[in-house]
RNA sequence: GCCCAUAUGGCUCAGUGGUAGAGCACACCCUUGGUAAGGGUGAGGUCGUGGGUUCAAUUCUCACUAUGGGCUCCA
């Protein structure tokens, strides 16, 4: 019996080694036609697949549409950019060259910088390498050998990565058409050829090994398919997802914006806070229904409490300061300190517990110049942060409720997709074994109640106690971090909190720290560029506008308008002494929701046409029920237009 | 913080060693026009900030700031 063990790590069986098709007819659609190879050698009872074995193969089998498949191509791709590289440049150092998520990226050492024509020029070998179709040859070094070798090379990278290598690990490189080779555990493509379609997609900095003290590196980042029709495919993604930036679309939908003097930090232009309010608004809705207390705490505090908190020591980095009166002072980073505070200032009783208090303060963190990106990494932004002081034994009711208040906000929000990640205790924390265990067995035990499905991320929790990250899953399928939900043993310590319990003693709440929407700023961007900037009625800051044929029909349309305002929902009369068509362009591209036409028919009918941002098209109705309508829709918050 | 790139009217961008141009937006006029751009006229810029080179700098150069692509970071 041979194993065949097949990309997707299922695996066949067969009597005697198979040919490529029987291998092929076994897996059936799973081959594509235009394969990319992986060798395969005879002799062995498990023919695997998944990664590269030996030349002198009779069959190849990886197909180029599985993820695997495209990994392969991809990670030759890198290889031929990296032959590219050094014999376009000279001198050019390699060191890795890894596969991405929808690509590659390789790392030179090089004085000189690339510059955007050098990127150009490299693509343009590549592709002239990619036609040679040269035979990509697996070959396995002796060590010492392979030292010597790129030694000899001055690669000293890759030098030091042998050197790195596990003994057991053999050391092998591939070769491109006898003329040039890299070290590399494979697996690869059998011929450049197969590389069908390449292209290289920016240039940056990294360091060696990710170290910031170590060599400053140039990346660049490329991609590469089977086919030029999925490159094509993937590059409108890209496009598509450069036209819903939420940059992008701040600016043409005029909702927000930023000046040198506030690096990182957003002026929300007044139709941007309309939306903003809104996001608020929704959720003090929410934390009526859910059971909390909205708080409103300081914004700027001796740094003696943040001495207290720990975030001093921890986090001071990320702190803005300010000296006045001889005493040193903080912009709050985080709420957290305060509202232990707020909670300590008088007794509480078990009976008041879980106290859930909300607190849409304003925070500020000192993020490094280079980190800061549009609304998703600013300075200042305020969250729709919580933190629920509980007992011990009441965290896994109060975690079960926050989930199910979370799903309920995602999916009125049409943000359906999402995904859970608990992490658990780092190796650096505090607390208990014991502690720990119930604290992440609580997390655990209210996904499970509630049937969520999560990944674990072990050793990724904070040092106070484990968490949940949630990961929503836009539009054009990217995972962003919104919500969060953190047990915490640490503060309720450091704050020495507690409650009096039923039996008349003092005893420790747990805390919990939470956000659903995570920052406002941040969500406003993701949101935007998830719905495209077509936002639901309810978020739109203009929700109607009235647009007349010409000046005669003006008065009815002041009257229109007046008649949506006094319903409570945001319309305007475009007035201006333009072409019905005109107006039409300009309220779709402000993509509002609803336009109303008016000219000689409405007023002669008195019903009322409107158009949709879909371009769909109601005529004829009724304007008392169509403002019922949006009523309804504004006040149930409807996704549906 | 690091590497690279960019910075020209509100926006998108062209351009030049002799202090600037387009389209859109804006204002006014003509046009009264039925579902994605009617026409004309006009106003608007010390070309990011500060040095340097030069007879002369928006243009070359250096520094700084901001933004962008990444790295790193993200309690």
């Amino acid at each position: 019996m041979i194993k065949v063990y097949l990309p997707d790590n299922s695996f066949k069986e067969f009597e005697k080694e198979p040919t490529v098709l029987e291998v092929a007819s076994s897996i059936g659609s799973k081959l594509a036609k235009d394969t990319i190879g992986a060798r395969l050698n005879g002799d062995k009872e498990i023919i695997d697949l998944r990664s590269n074995v030996p030349a002198d193969s009779k069959i190849e089998i990886i197909t180029a549409k599985s993820v695997d498949g495209r990994e392969v191509l991809r990670h030759s791709a890198a290889h031929v950019l990296a032959q590219a590289a050094q014999e376009l440049f000279p001198g050019t150092q390699v060191t890795i060259g890894p596969v991405i998520d929808s690509g590659f990226y390789y790392d030179f050492y090089r004085e000189e910088p690339f510059t955007p024509d050098d990127l150009k020029a490299l693509e343009k070998k590549m592709n002239h390498l990619i036609k040679k179709n040269a035979a990509i040859e697996k070959r396995v070094l002796d060590r010492q050998e392979a030292i010597q070798t790129f030694k000899k090379m001055g690669e000293d990278f890759k030098v030091e990565l042998i050197e790195g290598l596990p003994d057991s690990e053999e050391v092998s490189i591939y070769e491109q058409g006898g003329e040039w080779f890299d070290l590399c555990r494979g697996p690869h493509v059998q011929k450049t050829g197969q590389i069908k379609a390449i292209k290289l997609l920016s240039l940056a900095g990294s360091y060696w090994r990710g170290d910031e003290t170590k060599a400053q590196l140039q990346r660049v980042y490329g991609t590469a398919f089977e086919s030029k029709e999925a490159l094509d495919e993937h590059l409108a993604l890209l496009e598509e997802a450069k036209k819903r930036d939420h940059r992008k679309l701040g600016k043409d939908l005029d909702l927000f914006t930023f000046h040198n003097y506030a690096p990182g930090s957003p002026f929300f232009t007044a139709k941007g806070t309309t939306i903003y309010n809104k996001l608020v608004d929704y959720m003090r809705e929410k934390y009526v229904k859910y059971g909390y207390d909205e708080v409103i705490t300081p914004q700027v505090f001796d740094v003696e409490l943040y001495h207290k908190s720990g975030h001093y020591e921890n986090y001071k980095e990320n702190m803005f300061f300010t000296d006045v009166d001889g005493r040193e002072f903080s912009m709050k980073p985080m709420n957290c300190p305060g509202h232990c505070l707020l909670f300590g200032s008088k007794k509480k009783s078990y009976r008041e517990l879980p106290y859930r208090m909300a607190d849409f303060g304003r925070l500020h963190r000192y993020e490094r110049s280079g980190v800061m990106h549009g609304l998703t990494r600013v300075r200042t932004f305020c969250q729709d942060d919580a933190h629920v002081f509980c007992r011990f034994d009441q965290l896994q009711d109060e975690i079960v409720e926050l989930m199910k208040f979370l799903n309920e906000v995602y999916i009125e929000l049409g943000m359906s997709e999402y995904k859970v990640f608990l992490s658990t205790r780092p190796e650096k924390r505090m607390g208990s074994e014991e502690i720990w265990d119930k604290a992440e067995g609580a997390l655990e035990k209210a996904l499970k109640a509630l049937d969520i499905p999560y990944e674990v991320n072990e050793g990724d929790g904070a040092f106070y106690g484990p968490k949940l990250d949630i990961m929503f899953v836009d539009a054009l399928k990217r995972d962003w971090q919104l919500g969060t939900l953190q047990a915490d043993f640490n503060l309720p310590e450091a704050f020495d909190l507690s409650f009096v319990n039923s039996e008349n003693t003092n005893e420790r709440p747990v805390m919990l720290h939470r956000a659903i929407l995570g920052s406002l700023e941040r969500f406003f961007g993701v949101y935007l560029e998830h719905t495209a900037g077509r936002l639901p009625l309810w978020l739109s800051p203009m929700q109607v506008k009235v647009l007349n044929v010409s000046d005669v029909h003006a008065e009815f349309c002041k009257n229109l308008v007046n008649d949506f305002k006094a319903a409570g929902l945001r319309a305007e009369f475009d007035s201006r002494n333009e072409k019905l068509g005109y107006k039409i362009r300009e309220a779709q591209l402000s993509k509002t929701p609803y336009m109303i036409i008016v000219g000689d028919n409405e007023l002669e009918s008195g019903k009322i046409s409107v158009r949709l941002r879909s371009g769909e098209q109601k005529d004829n109705l009724d304007k008392q029920e169509f403002i019922k309508e949006l009523k309804e829709k504004d006040l149930t918050r409807s996704l549906n237009l």
